[in-house]
DNA sequence: GCTGTGTGCAGGCACGGTTCTGCACGAACC
DNA sequence: GGTTCGTGCAGAACCGTGCCTGCACACAGC
């Protein structure tokens, strides 16, 4: 068996190298083909034509035989995985997304402030979503890309070549999108999938979003600390136009009405981390001053804490505290303040596998649309007279 | 002038119409070509080669106009450009990646423990670090792609395709390499520029490194601790031996032999967040309890006060506190804890920078060494008696 | 007029895989 | 013994772009 595979063997290899030979070098033609040809060019590596020539078999059965195609006897594969890995060949990967359409790689953008490359007032929120998302990627097999929002809407531009065009993708995850984004627009004319993190505006037609039910959420926060005895519940909210401060402060509002309060609320660019230490004190420092405040944004909670010492106001006897943020940090100030998550971790996963399934043609018809749940994590800053334990920090951070 | 350019671009369509349609259907071969060949493929979108028809020229003179090669005069270029953009071209990718050898992408891998696809023990240092390599890279026109490092060593091998092979890198940022990691080997094998943050093994000719001077940092938080009253400093480290845990190690092990102090220290695997907590707690349970503490590790502030407090150990008056860590959480805690930090920001910016040059052929023979400085906020808790202040932390999470 | 010289652009190969098509050959079957 | 059928593999057409080569033409100089 073997020894009648070895003839072969012997016999196609005699028979590529004779093709090999009369067809690289037509004799009668002038001379051309600069380097030889025949040794190894490819930045000195070995290439799939030098493998089938090393186990005398043609290109075709060695790309059959390393992707595990084709009809082939087992003996013709291993015997070509055998000499690939003595040659120490790698597939280019260039060359195979060139072929096959896919590079295994996904984008991931966001809506930008300045010069970093993403949202620094939500640079926690980012970072642990990122983080689930490439862990979400990699284990389907792709790998993820962050690219960077246009610089502003101006006619600047952003600074250098263009990245985007540059790299292969199979789809992207797009943070919080506005409707006006070029980049977006463009990749949704491109026919490439795009999946949203933030319910994106109904002229984008994205394959999938996700989102947590901020409604819900701000409801859920001001009930609790009107039960925490709050009479006047303030917020400390964003000017941007994002979907995630839109709702949230509509959601605010509409609660107010309901229960016949008055809204007391400040405004600050969330971009800058200054402006929210002035818009804490501003809060605190009016005739109408709350007797609780909930912060939309992460540095909210030090904020407050700080213009309550500076106002003697003792939390939370004279002042019920909650804001959104995903740092552990909040279990270790004195006193812990309670914060609302928003799993940041499961909304990457979630988009990420929403993302693949589209791009693998798993998707259904209609866009899908997933809601995902909040978390309220109730510490000293909003329980007042009977602790009334609702929900428990985790005391180390959470391995999500 | 125009005139003239319009006739000349007439008959070059013409004949290019023509060169094209005797070539692509030989009148006496057998009707190959399921597609017609001349609509557009390329899932719908415009190739070059449909700009060059659209515009009548040729391929290659679509291809100078846009890189702005070769000897066009300026009406061809931008008649060009015009027809480019109005099909909505956007040059392949992948073909450009195969064609030139660039693909704009730099790797960013870690040691993981576990199933996370990064040191979780470091994530907000590995965060603010991908962060600054992330945008260091995309202000040089590279993007940057997370990879995963092999599942410890094993022989379960990734879970899925192998991410690895089916991305193509200009070069990669390892964090913390080991000598043995196959990973890293055969990317130094493959000829792709590696650089690395965390000095390297001997063993890894790497291209260049980046590193802080660990020695030198845990030497001034000891002087600083001593110089603050302190008799008996303690060390909270870990179990691994990666090059950080080790020089500190040794480092400290160097400072008590020259002061002539006992060690007291506890290591414990520093991948797990609870062993962390315990291993505080033992250290403060020690029968020579030492009245100072550094901890190599973020958690480490946050569980030795917790230990201090369950042992009833008054910060700084009983025991003075420092950690390293980049959470500005710990300017917040009750006392706020003196932090030292690495900079992560300004590593990943360096060694970001060091691999671009390497790939673009800027670096020098040899291998650039570069170590950066650390940085150690002062806080309340290694203050003791007259409040010395040395270092001030900024009040707001540091915009780098 | 015939040969330099320079400009403007077309032809065509190469990059390194993937995959469709089809040939050769042995075996089974009527 | 010719006709199917199935197996094992080779040929070659792609994928879309970059760049090297070289032709055609105009113009200038002797």
């Amino acid at each position: 068996m073997l020894r009648a595979y070895d003839r072969l063997a012997m016999t196609a290899a005699e028979k590529h190298q004779a093709a090999r030979t009369s067809t690289s070098v037509p004799p009668p033609v002038a001379g051309r083909c600069p380097p030889p040809r025949g040794g190894a060019r490819l930045n000195g590596r070995a290439g799939i034509r030098d493998v089938a020539a090393a186990a005398g078999v043609s290109i075709t059965t060695v790309s059959d035989a390393l992707n595990g195609k084709g009809r082939l006897p087992d003996a013709t594969r291993s015997h070509v995985r055998e000499v690939a890995e003595r040659l120490g060949y790698r597939p280019s990967a260039a060359a195979r997304t060139l072929r096959t359409g896919k590079s295994g790689l996904i984008g991931l953008t966001v809506t930008t402030y300045g010069e970093e490359p993403f949202t620094f007032t939500e640079f926690a929120y980012f970072a642990e979503m990122a983080a689930a998302a490439t862990s979400a990627a990699l284990a389907r097999g792709y790998a993820l890309v962050i690219l960077p929002a246009p610089a502003r809407s101006g006619p600047a531009g952003g600074g250098g070549p263009d990245v985007w065009s540059n790299v292969a993708l199979d789809g992207t995850v797009v943070v919080d999108p506005s409707a006006q984004d070029p980049i977006v627009s463009e990749l949704l004319r491109s026919g490439l999938p795009v999946v949203s993190d933030g319910r994106p505006s109904d002229s984008l037609p994205v394959a999938a979003w996700v989102d947590n039910d901020h409604e819900a959420a701000v409801r859920g926060i001001l009930d609790h600390l009107a039960e925490s005895g709050a009479r006047r519940i303030g917020l400390l909210t964003g000017t941007s136009t994002d979907t995630y401060t839109r709702l949230s402060t509509t959601a605010y509002l509409d609660w107010c009405e309901r229960v016949g309060q008055e809204p007391v609320y400040e405004r600050y660019p969330a971009h800058d981390p200054c402006a929210g230490a002035v818009a804490a004190d501003r809060l605190l420092a009016r005739p109408d001053r709350p007797d609780a405040v909930y912060g939309l944004f992460d540095p909210n909670g030090t904020d407050l804490l700080a213009a309550a010492r500076r106002y003697g106001l003792r939390v939370p006897e004279d002042l019920l505290l909650v804001c959104c943020s995903e740092s552990p940090a909040y279990a270790t100030t004195a006193p812990p303040i309670t914060t609302l998550s928003l799993k940041p971790g499961r909304i990457g996963n979630a988009v990420t596998q929403l993302l693949i399934d589209a791009i693998e043609g798993l998707a259904p018809a209609r866009p899908v649309q997933r809601v995902m749940p909040t978390e309220l994590i109730v510490r000293t800053s909003s329980r007042r007279g009977s602790a009334r334990t609702t929900v428990s920090a985790p005391r180390a951070p959470a391995s999500e």
